[in-house]
DNA sequence: CTCCCGATAT
DNA sequence: ATATCAGGAG
């Protein structure tokens, strides 16, 4: 994609939300960490509904790790690989007691060190919580920037670094959201929804999906 | 590369 | 029935 039509696409993404927000669910930089480790491979709401009930009475990693691990599965075991899951969260929070007195550091060195946090989470957490302007590149973003052609990349660190050289001022700080939140409600990985795409004719996406059609009226 | 793994949409 | 969901570790 050439530059003029980067910034136009994301001005009229920017246009349609002047405030992406992430759509997790937390009250400070611990869950936050927390919410996206349990969100791999699982929906924020799916995240959100089991979230909720668990951070009204756990807010930092000491609480959680006075929880345990088997009581937090409990909490999450709606969530998809839940196993896996609650031995990292409590992991972590030991790390973040044991090394970094309990706050989530601001570095993404120091985050991709914690259990269950890889270079996607670190870039969520120091975008969301830090304000840096990282590109977490998720299965959303992946598949928007292959699509498009805004930013394509065999692996998810190849997509990132693209976008980091393509995406200009002042669009930097919430490209990761608008690109987010268009590939999670309209660019869809199933049924891509073309025919009320803002930006379909910016996109090198061939097939373009044309709106459903009226439902016929079933034989009886 | 495989494994982890429940809820939801299609 | 099956693909997909804010991936990461071994």
């Amino acid at each position: 994609m050439k530059r003029a039509e980067i910034v136009e696409f994301y001005a009229r993404l920017a246009a349609d939300n002047p405030h992406p927000e992430t759509e997790l669910e937390a009250g400070n930089p611990f869950q936050l960490v927390v919410a996206v480790a349990l969100s791999a491979q699982a929906t924020d709401v799916g995240v959100n509904k089991a979230t909720r009930r668990l951070f009204e009475t756990v807010t930092t990693p000491q609480q959680m790790l006075d929880l345990g691990e088997d009581a937090l599965k409990q909490h999450i075991k709606t969530i998809g690989l839940f196993n896996t899951k609650a031995k990292n969260v409590i992991a972590l929070s030991q790390r973040l007691v044991d090394v970094y007195g309990g706050e989530v550091p601001n570095d993404r060195d120091a985050l991709e060190t914690l259990p269950g946090v890889g270079r996607k989470t670190a870039n969520v957490v120091l975008n969301v919580a830090f304000g840096a302007e990282t590109f977490a590149v998720d299965t959303h973003i992946f598949r928007v920037g292959n699509r498009t052609g805004l930013a394509r990349g065999k692996t998810p660190l190849a997509v990132e670094l693209k976008l980091d050289k393509a995406t200009p001022q002042p669009f930097r700080l919430h490209a990761h959201h608008w690109l987010i939140l268009h590939g999670r409600y309209v660019c869809k990985a199933r049924r891509p929804e073309c025919w009320r795409c803002i930006v379909a004719d910016l996109c090198a996406f061939k097939p373009k999906t044309p709106p459903p059609k009226a439902a016929l009226p079933k034989e009886p």
